[in-house]
DNA sequence: TGTACATCAGTGAACGCGCGTTCACTGATGTAC
DNA sequence: TGTACATCAGTGAACGCGCGTTCACTGATGTAC
């Protein structure tokens, strides 16, 4: 029964991965806004209506690269946090991995973070993969908030609402304050990764690194971590 | 001497007005990757190579667009600042100014803050109109170390360099610590602004406005300002 | 093990589209005397 | 005030390009009996 081993069901699966390899390939290099099928087909010595069998059109090419950079990303966020002890050192961890996977893959994080793509809209299969990075911050939150040090800010009154439904759909088990700071801390989190990337600091910051990593503290700090707990 | 009266000279101002106004009007509906020379000249009734007359090239064109939309910004930002009193009264109204215009411009807001249109460098040119929100939040700043209520976190040893040079470039008048902060502020509000934008708030963050105020507030207190100090 | 049929990856030509830019031109507006 | 010439906005045709997608097809791989 289980063609799931024949050759032809191999070959799909390897000519899948080379077509996506190709245009990530041209999307480092070029932009998603210049991804061509044909361009890709080109280069892997097909002709570009044979690309038809593995995408059923360009914009399931671009959803299946946005999805295999939301999981990139998030591995090189999970290895990270992994290799930290301590929810601070967790937290500066997965900070310095995500601008580093930034820096390493330019047009994929323009691609899931950036101005979206004209005539493209995201579908609902991106979800999940979206989201890794933001559940690894509420657990690591999570994690210090079972042990001490978290001195979360107090809240507007009119926030309250928002901030309780945000609770409960995101972390139930932490408090609204700290939740509101880390939803806070993360869209922060990529303005300063977007700043460095698409040119901002020019002539402004130079030594990044430095910089960020003083940013990335700042932010734990706004959502209650402090360094050498664990 | 002075054509500058001219009928010649006069049509010349309202034609470029026309194509720039058009321009952005297709900038808006699409964004700036679709924007294109010869849509523009067919909805103003022209041929497409009569704009050659007033642009050089597109690349042109969307570098006049730029500076307009950062002239367009700063001119948002000023008169909300303006219309403030009090340091941190006036750093929420550029932060909300901000915000404002970005919502209500997504596209010249993507244009000159969001991912960078494929092909194109933005020339030297675009500098001092860029500029003009980044030293508004300066001059807030200064003022507010001129009065009271300056509280800057201590800087780590081996940010300090960068920190004085980025100071002596851009506030010789400020401690380092502040303008470190500051520039960092400068970087969040623009991941805030972007997320909300681009759609990373959906089905997370709902009440906007109150949210954004909450964390402008949070970023005034990151550079020592604090409520009612004038 | 061998044969008949079904599946499906890849081909090649074509459709219809829009783009930026160049170029020789026409004719109206402006300038010098 | 009138004439001769220079300037320059706008025209229309063309160049050369690349794109996404469709479609009828060939031929190799896989399946059922």
């Amino acid at each position: 029964m289980s063609t799931a081993h024949g050759a032809r069901a191999r070959a799909r699966i390897e000519v899948t991965a080379a077509i996506k390899d190709e245009a990530r390939r041209q999307l480092a290099a070029e932009g998603a806004a210049r991804l061509s099928l044909r361009a890709v087909a080109r280069e892997l010595g097909m002709v570009s209506s044979a690309l038809y069998r593995y995408f059923p059109s360009r914009d399931d090419l671009l959803t299946a690269l946005i999805i295999d950079a939301y999981d990139s990303l998030g591995e090189s966020a999970e290895a990270a946090d992994e290799a930290a002890a301590g929810p601070f050192e967790r937290w500066i961890a997965v900070c310095r991995a995500v601008r580093r996977w930034a820096l390493d893959h330019p047009h994929e994080y323009a691609l899931i973070y950036g101005s979206p793509v004209p005539g493209y809209t995201a579908p609902e299969v991106t979800v999940p993969a979206a989201a890794r990075v933001g559940l690894l911050f509420i657990a690591i939150t999570r994690d210090a908030h079972h042990g001490p040090g978290l001195a979360p800010t107090s809240l507007p009154a009119d926030l309250r609402p928002d901030a309780e439904r945000m609770t409960a759909d995101l972390a139930p088990d932490l408090p609204p304050e700290v939740v509101t700071a880390l939803v806070a801390a993360w869209a922060q989190l990529y303005g300063l990764v977007g700043f460095e990337l698409f040119g901002q600091f020019n002539r402004v910051v130079e030594n990044r690194e430095t910089f960020f990593r003083h940013a990335a503290e700042q932010l734990a700090r706004g959502v209650g971590l402090v360094p050498g707990s664990v």
